[in-house]
DNA sequence: AACAACAATATTGTTCGACAATCTTGTTCG
DNA sequence: CGAACAAGATTGTCGAACAATATTGTTGTT
């Protein structure tokens, strides 16, 4: 953690990732520059520009005078995500499936806790394969400015927002369906790697329309809002 | 420009992204913090906030114990990033077609530039028509996350980086590519949008690959870089 | 008890000055 | 000409300060 001169503010936007990651802080939740500066060990200035760079990705939001706060997604958000997300995994399984038999090989590796059948021991754990799981996927894609890109979609915030809703059904379901896509990328088959990442975030799309409502933060009513 | 408390911030990410836009600052440019706290009017800290605002966004660079400096693409960079925005545009289009008429009818008044058939007095003359026209299609698809991904995709930068390039033969081609796309919008064919985003774009990158090379930064040689 | 109005407190927005760490430039020496 | 070093420029980080705004607490009234 002792970052050295230059880029300790990389340890502060680490740290917060990780909090969302783990549930140390909540969507909603309110981060109060007096509190993080004391438990990080910072100056304000620097972590008034961790909280920007994280604001620009779309993981917290700042609003004037109020400072700023872990970023709550309305439905409507999380559904316009759903919908981008889709479009840029298949690219990226596409790609995925089209790299060297070496790379694609080491991936099965990397992923191999998938094709475990133990049931999860808990929500957390299955929420961090599926990150790491969609991650190594972008990874072996190879592109820098998709693995970039991949940051705005918030699957921390939404892994966040639902997991109190998750059953150990949809969590069976997706595995299997995870299993399907690291299959067609094994296979070097970019058709079926589409097709499969398709179906897959297609369905987990559905799943999210049937949550509570109270999942979601109340979306505005205006036509298009932008989050800076 | 005298904008009010809180929102000091945004003045200055405005002026660096409209100063890359019109040339101001081109990519490689070195921004010193001296020189722009002098020339803005602000403290180097809120100078430093909105570095890093843009530097998430993507439009600048920050190098640790180097400071700021305009993002210059690099080859496999600008491939990368007209792959992805295939497919965001492509969806924009699709999304922008389906919208309901009005708004459609709308959207062709605020383009209708595109159909001037007079020469373009300069390069910057298309450029910004281009920027606007690009933009017109996602505020029309209507989906805040889009637009807001939209910023990533740095079309501010490659078109800074090419202008110098820039032939009459291809602005003329891509105003008719504008065209088929407006006119797919017009008639609410989400599917000929979709087609016709797709050619166009398709044709850019061509384009951009027979560009002298040394319009882009040489790429580094590793296999991924991420840009933070 | 509910409520309005106000005061007290907390929190953010912004600036300034300071100093160490690092990079850049200029100069001198071999 | 190039290495080595000194001088200067620039960034990284901190802390203190104060105004603007938001939040909470208190009081008095109905």
């Amino acid at each position: 953690m002792p970052r050295q001169h230059g880029e300790r503010g990389d340890g502060i936007v680490e740290h917060l990732r990780d909090g969302v990651r783990r549930g140390r802080y909540v969507p909603g939740q309110r981060l109060i520059e007096a509190d993080m500066t004391a438990e990080l060990g910072v100056s304000r200035g620097l972590l008034r520009e961790a909280f920007r760079r994280l604001a620009a990705e779309g993981l917290i939001e700042i609003v004037p005078n109020r400072g700023a706060l872990v970023r709550r997604l309305s439905l409507q958000d999380a559904l316009e995500l759903f919908e981008i997300r889709l479009e840029l995994e298949a690219l990226a399984a596409r790609r995925a499936a089209s790299a060297p038999e070496a790379a694609r090989r080491q991936f099965i590796k990397d992923v191999s806790y998938i094709w475990d059948n133990q049931p999860r021991v808990s929500a957390s754990a299955y929420i961090s394969e599926n990150q790491n799981f969609h991650a190594a996927i972008f990874t072996l894609a190879g592109s820098g400015q998709l693995i970039q890109l991949n940051t705005q979609l918030q699957l921390s915030l939404i892994m966040a927002q639902i997991s109190p809703s998750l059953t150990a059904e949809v969590i069976a379901q997706s595995i299997q369906e995870h299993r399907a896509i690291a299959e067609a990328i094994e296979n070097g088959d970019p058709v079926a790697a589409d097709a499969a990442s398709r179906a897959h975030l297609g369905r987990a799309r559905d799943m999210v329309v049937k949550m509570p409502s109270d999942v979601f933060r109340q979306s505005l009513h205006g036509d298009v809002e932008t989050v800076s």
